[in-house]
DNA sequence: CAATGTCCTGATAGCGCTATCATATATTTC
DNA sequence: GAAATATATGATAGCGCTATCAGGACATTG
């Protein structure tokens, strides 16, 4: 940055303001100096300029996990909203352990970043503390939290998970089963299975445990799942898949079996994929507002740290169940 | 830190000291500052550190798409390396733009990354020009770079593609078209257009231009073009896709009209996707080395970082035809 | 026991930028 | 046209850490 100032004839200080507030040098000088800027090839160290002015332009970003595509949908529309903002996007990956979480977070919070989004919503209790300690603004995501650190943008897996066994039962289904991941580890997971419950409870329906059932990840574990509760001694009907995965892997297995959909098993799912918009037959599904959930955190997000906003904003913003051939 | 070392009763550089290099600090007074470290809750400036040491804990990680789930494979081999080495991950979206990747270089740079990756192998003068300049290690993937910036790590999509079309070819196709993505701005699908040429024309056959075209990305237009391929008055027996998604949209769309996999056209693809293994019929694809790329691309750049490695390595993973039902 | 080496700790300077205030010049106002 | 205001640039200090070297305490050697 000497340089430049030096062959521009100017201080340091008018190049730094060339940087960041061009309108308040004046145009020929600010040409000047941007022209040796270009000439000289200076590229400015926003390290030092983030410890000078105390202000960083990343925005720390934890998934569970970044092969799953869920959270790349997300992950979009966070980026998207980012890139014409000029903040940066650090993502890590806690591989669903809550301890790494803990340790991203410090991480993040040693880089000093301007905001933090977090795709679970539960924590340690030192995760919480970090946070809550440095008044970074934080977003948490993938559910309703129910004690939010700071502000939320999500849909309610609860209710979600609800609407749509309801809406299987108005649709005649007599004996929905519900196949989801392992509730351990996974608070989402656990919100829908209470959804489901919910669901049953209301609708009169003792909840039989038989047909309630926690299958590992994958194609196979879906497929496994249909055929454990299609040739149960109480034959279901319907199945909703807390997944998108299993559900595939499940119309897979009932194509290779020759089972009808719906005629024999009715397939449902969260998670609007496009595949499932294809796949044959096409599958009713839960349109979860993903890229929005991504787009409106960053807004949101970018608000707080721009001053604009001071409270604390949870936003629901809601699911809609998509009829298709599968049911 | 200096509340720390006033409480530790130490100087500033000790406390430094204990967190970079624990064994140069005796054990009793290491332990104590450690305590201290904790109770008052000091997290470290990372980007004071980074000033002062010219040195930063981030590698920059450019892809042309995040919602790709191609690259997600990829990113999470990269992660999971950097993850266990100290390094944080910051993850920017070119949408396909070179001018856009141009841009992100410059802020990486900015932010004083240790080191780039860049999953694609084609960019712009200026951006090649920067980064040479400023000697940060870089690594390209996607392909095997024509004139490589630095390091790479990648199959060929040139031998993929050939390859897969020799194979069709040896299993008995006579007809077989190829569809892929536009070329445009697209170094990837101008590679493997390029390698099903190169084997039609070793196998002695003229490549006929109606068999070969360019769709927009989507399952509808692997539908479209393999409904177009099959019903054209020299109709193909077998398509060769050079994405995924395109033939899966096919296989749909087979599916729906009835027309028997492999029986009626027999489908290939790029890219050994999970739900291939899953979908009915299975799908003869490619593997490719998708996150080994990653790991390995993160292991080389530390090595580069950590200065154990000198040369410029060039790392062509291969790749693999796993035959499946579909041919 | 002086000389040498080893280990641990501290003092000092400075990384490259920006906040802040001061100064110089141009513009407006009555 | 003098005073008040606005505009453009510069000088200085310091963000929180680490590199570097200096020095004190202690052990080792002949």
């Amino acid at each position: 940055m000497y340089d430049v100032a030096r062959h521009a004839k100017v201080s340091p200080m008018t190049v730094s303001r060339v940087l960041r507030e061009p309108d308040k040098v004046a145009e020929k000088t600010r040409n000047r100096v941007l022209e040796t800027i270009r000439k000289v090839g200076y590229v400015p160290n926003l390290i030092a300029g983030s410890l000078a002015s105390n202000r960083s332009n990343v925005i720390g970003l934890i998934v569970p996990s970044i092969k799953n595509s869920l959270f790349a949908d997300t992950i979009q529309g966070t980026a998207d909203v980012l890139r014409t903002s000029g903040f940066q996007l650090m993502i890590a990956d806690s591989g669903h352990s809550l301890a790494d979480e803990e340790a991203l977070i410090s991480a993040f919070l040693g880089q000093r970043v301007s905001g933090i989004i977090l795709h679970n919503t539960t924590h340690t209790e030192r995760a919480r503390e970090l946070i809550r300690r440095s008044g970074v603004p934080v977003i948490e995501t993938g559910d309703l939290a129910r004690k939010p650190i700071d502000m939320t943008v999500s849909y309610s897996n609860f209710e979600a998970a609800k609407s749509m066994t309801l809406y299987l039962a108005n649709r005649g289904y007599r004996n929905i089963g519900f196949v989801s991941l392992s509730d351990r580890d996974n608070d989402r997971a656990r919100e829908r299975r209470r959804g489901y419950m919910a669901a049953m409870d209301s609708l009169g329906r003792m909840p039989d445990p038989a047909l309630t059932i926690q299958v590992a990840p994958g194609f196979a574990s879906g497929a496994e799942a249909v055929v454990h509760l299609v040739e149960s001694s109480k034959p279901v009907d319907a199945v909703f898949f807390a997944g998108d995965v299993l559900a595939i892997g499940a119309l897979f297995e009932c194509q290779r079996r020759g089972w009808g959909v719906p005629s024999r098993v009715a397939i449902a799912c969260f998670d609007d994929l496009e595949l499932l918009h294809h796949i044959v037959p096409t599958v009713t599904s839960l349109r979860l507002p993903r890229r929005e959930i991504g787009r409106y955190g960053a807004e949101i997000l970018l608000d707080r740290i721009r001053g604009v906003t001071k409270r604390n904003i949870v936003l629901d913003l809601g699911f809609e169940i998509v009829q298709r051939e599968s049911t």
